[in-house]
DNA sequence: CTAGGGTTAG
């Protein structure tokens, strides 16, 4: 017997609740048995909605339970009214309970539903309907079993799921990891006895695409496109944009690229939006040169297309975000001799490029002959150049800039207003008069604004004003602008006072600001205190962004500080935080280098154990050391090798005097269709130099450059090296290669050798005025020259030098054994061999 | 919130 309580309905408009309201069944003093309820539920028939609300009543009565009948009726009702969501909602609720919470069945149920339709097609589609529910039901509990075995026993019956249904099938397939299915799984639905319609195919694929499947999007489409079951060519397009937008949004760039090649080759055209979409993934992906090498490819190929201002805007970004503005600017310049339309985006990037190479006058220049060419300047544009002004100390221009926008009938709005409020304060002018102005025109300052007109304050150095203003402020909002405090603090490189105004907080502050400060920390190696502000943010339970204690880690690691970040590993496994296999592998990476190799082996066998997957990378950081056991790791864990791996191992089997391993390497990775890369025949001609075979190494370079690899700095470093008579200036100056500090470095050594030190002393001057700051082992090179050769005044002047800039030379045996003190002494002073000591160590 | 890998100099 079932005692309902009152219904709590409310949201119907349908009839039927207002038959119940007005009493024709008074559920409140009815005691309904499973006949009542059936019959109850039979009046329900047009009220999908009101036959659930009334299911959920009993339900939640708790005494006895719903029958598998009444939830039959229920489903049938729903079903009959084609509310798909409902229904899947339903079962989810049915699943959750369990067999025994419910007592009977989930396939009683379905028999039940289907044994109430005698109409065989009727009973048919309503089998159908309700299958596909069910299944989605077990997708979203995360049983994908028992979805995945209910949809092969549906297509067994040929009852007819819908589109979403397969979608969520693969889904579950492919989150189980199981490739073998999902593969099963496509070649059943291209099968000639299930074939489908046109429409299915593409709303499919569309489902892998917004589900973050493109993959399989891809892998379908081919067979879809040889059997012709997308109809026409558009439908084949349409397809193919939609996989190629899809794989760039989940990031898999190279498929995307891929997918892209092959329907070009299929004669299709893909439009700008397809374009750039490959082209953002790669900028996303701080992948600039890709994406700027995808750009020329396609202008190569005279794509259409690609000079739609949407794309330009792209390159543009690509230029600036590398640090490149002139590149970008002779891109603009480029564009508009060519009468390509740029639009007021492509603009926008190029006054940002203007006013960060300080050209202001310039980038406002740009604007007015964009207003000529009538494009409407924004007021994103406008924010763009006012907030340039400010930054480059030209607050008089930014003023005129906003009044521009007044007279010009663009009221100006908030973003714009805080803007220059914060760049007036940080440019020491009064932001008051910003504030007032904000006012009168109805543009009330909110606490972003403060923020950034304190923030501004403190970069000016002006603290007791910012101060006085945040405690203003501080009356209306406790803790007030502190965040603006700190972050001004930052900007000003004043870390110290940054960190011990942070530190006496006892409220939590903006999580954007811990970031500020801890990458501050980290960048200026005061790593103690970075992990304080960890440590305080757990105090204050604010959970730290997660990669903060990667990067943590890393910046000990960079000190080379094993200990600390040991122990800060141990902290976090106290709190039961699992670190990354970036952590994991830039630890490992740390431990090879300083040679503790235990420690190393001991941290993999860890990550390994705690469910972190080494990736190629960590097995190349490894295989430095036992190359040998390190692959067949590898191998049994399925990763797939690449040229960094290949490279590491074959330098590293040279370099062991195993040639017989190194050359089964090179032959592996030729089978292996990788190929060498600049580093790879770098390592290679090296090896061969130090075998004594330069012959072979000089080929290799011929061979390296035939094979269209481009040598870099690194390759011309080896030759010089080994071969200091070759002369490849005007070569590397074609090739526009820069010489860094190990070229310089060799150069400086092979002329102490040959005892020409003035010459050397000139190279190192050379190489300071070029920019390339000298390191420990330059300097060493040069103070060794010079000591070798008598030259000690200017050997301690160097040495001081070096002191001086903080710079040590890294240990190395030769260090150790001081092998310079027992080279003869001088021709200039007498020294005795402390005094060298001295003037080295 | 852009964190991890290969080749070179002593």
């Amino acid at each position: 017997m079932y005692a309902v309580p009152a219904l709590a309905y409310t949201n119907s408009t349908i009839s039927h609740s207002d038959q119940l309201k007005e009493g024709n069944f008074d559920v409140n003093s009815l005691e309904l048995n499973e006949v009542g309820v059936l019959r109850v539920l039979t009046t329900m028939r047009d009220d999908p909605y009101l036959a659930l609300s009334f299911l959920k009543r009993i339900e939640g009565n708790g005494a006895s339970l719903p029958s598998v009948s009444a939830y039959a009726a229920v489903i049938r009702i729903v079903c009959s009214w084609s509310l798909d969501e409902k229904l899947s909602h339903l079962f989810v609720g049915i699943i959750r309970k369990g067999d025994e919470g419910r007592g009977f069945s989930v396939v009683d149920l379905l028999n039940a539903v289907g044994e109430a339709e005698e109409d065989e097609k009727l009973s048919f589609l309503l089998r159908s309907r309700v299958s596909s529910a069910l299944v989605k039901a077990y997708a979203e509990v995360e049983m994908f079993d028992e979805a995945i075995d209910l949809f092969w026993g549906i297509e067994q019956l040929r009852w007819e799921a819908d589109v979403g249904t397969y979608v969520v099938v693969v889904q579950a397939l492919y989150r189980k990891g199981d490739s073998e299915g999902v593969e099963k799984f496509l070649g059943n639905l291209l099968s000639s006895e299930t074939r489908k319609h046109c429409g299915f195919y593409m709303d499919f694929v569309e489902g892998l695409c917004v589900n973050e499947m493109s993959l399989v999007g891809y892998i379908l489409l081919r067979p879809l496109r040889d059997a012709n079951m997308l109809v026409d060519e558009s439908g084949l397009a349409t397809a193919y944009r939609k996989v190629v937008k899809g794989l760039c949004n989940e990031m898999k760039l190279e498929e995307a690229e891929s997918a892209l090649h092959d329907m070009e080759e299929c004669g299709i055209d893909p439009d700008v939006s397809v374009y750039s979409a490959v082209i953002e993934g790669h900028r996303k992906n701080m992948s600039f040169s890709k994406a700027l090498r995808f750009v020329n490819d396609k202008v190569a190929q005279q794509r259409k297309g690609i000079e739609s201002p949407v794309i330009l805007s792209s390159i543009l970004q690509c230029w600036c975000q590398m640090g490149k503005f002139s590149e970008a600017l002779d891109q603009v310049i480029a564009f508009r001799n060519l009468n390509i339309t740029l639009d007021r985006f492509c603009y926008n990037v190029a006054f940002d490029a203007l006013i960060k190479l300080g050209r202001v006058d310039e980038a406002i220049e740009l604007f007015r002959e964009m207003t000529c060419e009538g494009i409407d300047p924004d007021v994103v544009n406008y924010t763009t150049l006012i907030g340039g002004c400010c930054q480059q100390g030209r607050c008089e221009q930014a003023i005129d800039l906003i009044m521009e926008m007044e007279s010009k009938g663009k009221p100006p709005d908030i973003v714009v207003y805080n803007v220059l409020a914060g760049g007036l304060a940080r440019n020491a002018e009064n932001a008051y008069g910003i504030l007032k102005l904000m006012e009168d025109r109805g543009v009330k300052p909110t606490s972003v604004t403060h923020s950034m007109v304190i923030q501004g304050l403190i970069v000016a150095g002006k603290i007791e004003e910012a101060e006085a203003l945040n405690q203003s402020l501080e009356e209306h909002k406790p803790g007030g602008h502190v965040a603006g405090i700190v972050k001004g603090y930052c900007e000003a490189g004043r870390l110290d006072e940054a960190f011990e105004r942070f530190i006496r907080l006892d409220f939590p502050l903006p999580k954007n600001v811990y970031f500020t400060l801890f990458t501050s920390l980290c960048a200026a190696k005061d790593i103690d205190k970075a992990q304080k502000l960890v440590e305080r943010m757990w105090e204050l339970g604010v959970e730290p962004v997660k990669s903060m204690y990667g990067k943590l880690i890393g910046a000990w690691c960079r000190v080379s500080d094993v200990r600390k970040a040991i122990r800060f590993l141990k902290v976090l496994k106290g709190r039961e935080i699992v670190p990354d296999l970036f952590t994991y592998t830039i630890m490992i990476k740390t431990c090879c280098r300083l040679n503790k190799l235990k420690l190393a082996d001991a941290l993999f066998r860890d990550m390994k154990k705690r469910g972190i997957k080494p990736d190629v990378v960590t097995y190349t950081v490894l295989a430095k050391n036992n190359p040998e056991e390190i692959d067949t790791d590898m191998k049994e864990y399925g990763v797939k090798p690449d040229v960094f791996y290949y490279t590491t191992v074959i330098n590293t089997y040279y370099r062991l005097n195993n040639e017989k391993r190194a050359h089964a390497t090179i032959q592996e990775m030729t089978r292996g269709g990788i190929v060498p890369d600049v580093a790879t025949y770098t390592a290679l001609i090296n090896s061969y130099y130090r075998l004594n075979n330069g012959k072979k190494a000089y080929d290799l370079f011929r061979e390296m450059k035939r094979r269209r690899v481009c040598p870099d700095v690194v390759t011309y470093t080896v030759l010089l090296n080994h071969d200091p008579k070759l002369d490849m200036k005007r070569e590397m100056r074609d090739l526009g290669i820069k010489r860094d500090v190990h070229y310089y470095t060799v150069m400086i050594h092979h002329k102490c050798k040959t005892g020409e030190v003035e010459e050397a002393e000139r190279i190192f001057q050379e190489m300071k005025e070029s920019g390339v700051e000298p390191d420990g082992v330059s300097y060493r090179a040069i103070i060794a020259g010079c000591l070798r050769n008598g030259y000690v005044r200017d050997a301690k002047r160097l040495y001081q030098e070096m002191r001086e800039k903080g710079i040590e030379p890294p240990p190395t045996e030769a260090s150790k054994n001081v092998v310079l003190l027992q080279t003869k002494s001088n021709t200039e002073t007498r020294v005795s061999r402390t005094k060298i000591q001295e003037a080295l160590y």
